[in-house]
DNA sequence: TTAAATTTTCAGTAATTATTGAAAGTTTAA
DNA sequence: TTAAACTTTCAATAATTACTGAAAATTTAA
């Protein structure tokens, strides 16, 4: 497989599974595109390269900005400008695990609680319903707390500590 | 909030957040709604509660069986069948957990290394594409591996062994 | 200032995904 | 057997989501 080949099947897939985590594809290949580019992009260079429009580029890049992901960066002599991704997977790890935890996780935790805390009527369904909405609220609590302990270990946390733990 | 809301907010939330990790939003209510019930539920029942269509609820169904998630039980005297979901919370997250690593991280594994493992032309983009995905695999096989091995704790595995690491 | 370069916004459209409903298929009781 | 009860399939359609492209807004060089 040679360099182009292989590029075009990384940007692919990582768009494909993008979906699946919860962000667009062009965002996805967006961000796989500057991960493994030498250096800065400029708007016209990603259009080119991924073959969609201006907008669209704008408005995803946009999006990256927001998760934390993407920065701009100046170049000397540019009028226009630059983009740049976290280079560090562990660190892009980090952003987008706290990133999901506060956008998908918190809210669905808050409802949980609400719900899982109505007055019990003694029927069996009211019983029911909290039991089983308590055991998920323990749940979801639970994993959230640990993915944002886990990122929070900046040092090969995976590596090091965890998986020795599961050996 | 009366049951009836509580129900209502419960279903509809979890329904939405189901879009966010990779299934639709019936297929999410489907077993919501089983996850409460007091008793084994028919495909009218399920219907009727969610104002879906048959055949919406049939093929829903069928992909919550396949996912694991749900079975079908006989009831006493009666001639269509009836529906149930796993009811324990551990369980759950257990075969969840399993069918997205084998769905969605093993495939993304196995284009990692292909793409990794290209010929380095000594060019700085194929480098840095090799050293990038090389990374991204290590990162990623790191992450099936710890939990495919969390979920095969079977007993209280979250609650004892893994937060007090954290604390 | 101003006008060229660049980016953003957004209405319209395209692409994708979910849902319906009815016909075809299957199962079961008698 | 057969016919009623029930389930599955799938073409048509609806709903949702993504994308385009051009006009409006913003930025910068001179």
């Amino acid at each position: 497989m040679e360099y182009k080949e292989a590029k075009d099947k990384f940007i692919s897939t990582w768009g494909s599974l993008g979906s699946l985590w919860g962000i667009n594809k062009a965002m996805a290949q967006i961000q796989a595109l500057l991960f493994i580019s030498t250096k800065p992009l400029s708007m016209e260079d990603i259009m080119e390269e991924l073959k969609i429009s201006r907008g669209n580029t704008s408005m995803n890049l946009r999006q990256l900005m927001d998760w934390g992901i993407v920065t701009k960066t100046l170049v000397a002599g540019e009028r226009k400008e630059f983009f740049t991704t976290e280079k560090d997977v562990q660190e892009l790890a980090r952003i987008v695990a706290k990133e999901r935890s506060r956008r998908e996780i918190k809210p669905v935790i808050k409802v949980l609680e609400e719900v899982s805390s109505i007055k019990n009527d003694g029927s069996e369904k009211t019983k029911e319903l909290i039991k089983q909405t308590k055991a998920l609220h323990e749940l979801t609590e639970t994993m959230d707390v640990m993915i944002n302990k886990l990122v929070d270990q900046k040092q090969n946390w995976i590596t090091k500590s965890v998986l020795k733990l599961f050996k």
